[in-house]
DNA sequence: TATGAATGAGACTTCATTCAT
DNA sequence: AATGAATGAAGTCTCATTCAT
């Protein structure tokens, strides 16, 4: 019964990930988004409540992928744990920055939006506990140098995943470089 | 000599860059803008003719200040040379985040703002040269690894001025371990 | 017979009464309403081809039910007629309220909805009539006074039948009320 | 210095009291407003920072200026004074109106229409019990019938204030009948 | 017949920019 | 030179109504 959809939730999504990253929060309209899918402006609204809720469903649907992904990891061994989860990041290099955005968003609206923020935070917590935890086990492991402190190698870790990857390789490919790169140094 | 200076065009321009980095492009209203300066939204237009070329006059303020500092380092030891940039670039890191935007910025208004966007595209191009110049230099010197492709070795280098300094170490400490990190890599 | 029924067109018509006398005729939608009924939005439009004629059939409705029962009072002895009128009024007290939204039904876009407007002021300016005709029979039968000009009485009469029932009596015993206090006076 | 202003405070708060109590709260719109203004839509939002915060504004005043009016009157004589007081209600007749729109303010979006709205509420609360007071009174000097619950004759004379005035008489002298017809009632 | 989906018109609100004092 | 006021363009959102299954 009734019409046909002109674009499915997950077109919006995507599309609305893609917007964002190239427009940044604040550079995000639901007509820019409207005119990059196939119906009219006001058809959006009867998915979504408010620009917020998207881009909450959209962030949302991001992290909770890499979640995923990350809890699937084996951390038997921290190092080789880290590599795997250096190459999810990657592969969802858009994380970092659509967390950015994530504390932009104006919740006192939509409750949706609010508990899409929460799961969204709670699962940020946890990836970063992960990330902490094999970090710590390597340290303990002498697998880490020790004069540089922690903090400063779990950053630049972490800064890692935004590397823009201008060779065009395939991720797999990228996130090893990537990986020989931090844990080796560039020196020869 | 008529009415009181409200703001100098200096604390503008201050003020145009803390708000663009904490707002982005699109989230910067002149609106926010006067609020956080002591004269009328109005008053603005004395400097400028529109929000474009504000912006595109503190992007070009900034750049200019690291095109100065960089074109004075010593050249002659590469990896010396490398680790003094780290530290200009990293004491404006919002250079990076700044000239992200810098795209954004519609010059179809004014040719002020386009004169702007050109003088920064060519500091962006001379600073680039700068780098890869070093770059080059250190691998025939046998100074950097060399199964490690140059691109990923200078995209992270790039990309490492960005790191979040979480530990708010003195700009100058913070540049030397960073660039620690990235010479010597993480593994002891 | 094809799909289970909805809703009937008497529990629309209910519904949309109790709906413009809670937020007004412009604050009536037809969201609003099938909101408060089993059926979907678009539903509506099987019984009236628009907003406008749903209100008007709902008016119409009312007015009708008011004038059969006015027409079947014994006008024989003014006063007492008036009591019952009075009665009738007040068991639909909501008819004023409504009178006064009729006005604003725009009939450009529905010829249904101007017949039953057309029809709503017949019936409003019989009871009017009729009203007129008690008044004017009592004034000459000397049960008024005549020191009050005819139009406020008939003014204040009509206007009583507003009062809200704050103490929840029954309406029959209410009407009484009002009408003992009309006639008689506040004072001892 | 700056512009001369198209239009007044007091001619905005005018024009909205006219336009609401002629399309009621929902049928308000600003761009109905500003039509019967001199400027343009947006100008409206230099004084006021959404529509509830006008309706509110307009609310306050008119009730502010009846509450000041009916602290002055003099209730050594309960009667008399609630003669005086109809007559302020009469010359004030939108008061009720106005305050059954009140209850539909939504106040969640804007601070300042909540405080005027609880000014209201105060204001309103005051002038009741006023009445309740003047009617207690009354009804111990035995001046008002005791076959006839308060409440109802309390009810019968609040209800007053909105008899259409159809006669065009000055308001002092239709006060004054309406008060004549309330006391001593129709019948000769 | 009933309805989910689509949509344009219209209302609210913000903001860059201009104007006039 | 500084600014309060004015304004239109643009974005958000709602709703009556239509369409197609």
């Amino acid at each position: 019964m009734g019409r046909k959809q002109t674009f499915t939730e997950t077109e919006l999504l995507d599309m609305t990930k893609k917007l964002v990253l190239e427009h940044g929060y604040d550079g995000f309209h639901l007509k820019l988004l409207s005119q990059h899918l196939s119906g009219a402006r006001s058809t959006i609204y009867q998915y979504y409540a408010n620009k917020e809720e998207i881009v909450a469903a959209c962030m949302k649907r991001v992290i909770a992928n890499v979640l995923e992904h990350a809890s699937a990891v084996d951390e038997s061994d921290p190092l080789k744990a880290l590599e795997e989860l250096l190459l999810i990041y990657v592969e969802e290099a858009a994380l970092h920055q659509l967390l950015g955005d994530a504390s932009k968003i104006n919740t006192s609206n939509s409750t949706a939006a609010a508990r899409d923020l929460e799961f969204i935070e709670d699962a940020h917590q946890t990836l970063k506990n992960q990330l902490s935890r094999l970090f710590e086990r390597a340290q303990q492991d002498k697998s880490l140098r020790q004069d540089i402190p922690l903090p400063v190698l779990i950053g630049v870790f972490f800064n890692l995943f935004n590397t823009p990857n201008m060779m065009n390789l395939p991720t797999a490919d990228w996130g090893r470089l990537l990986f020989q790169t931090w844990i080796g140094g560039a020196k020869s």
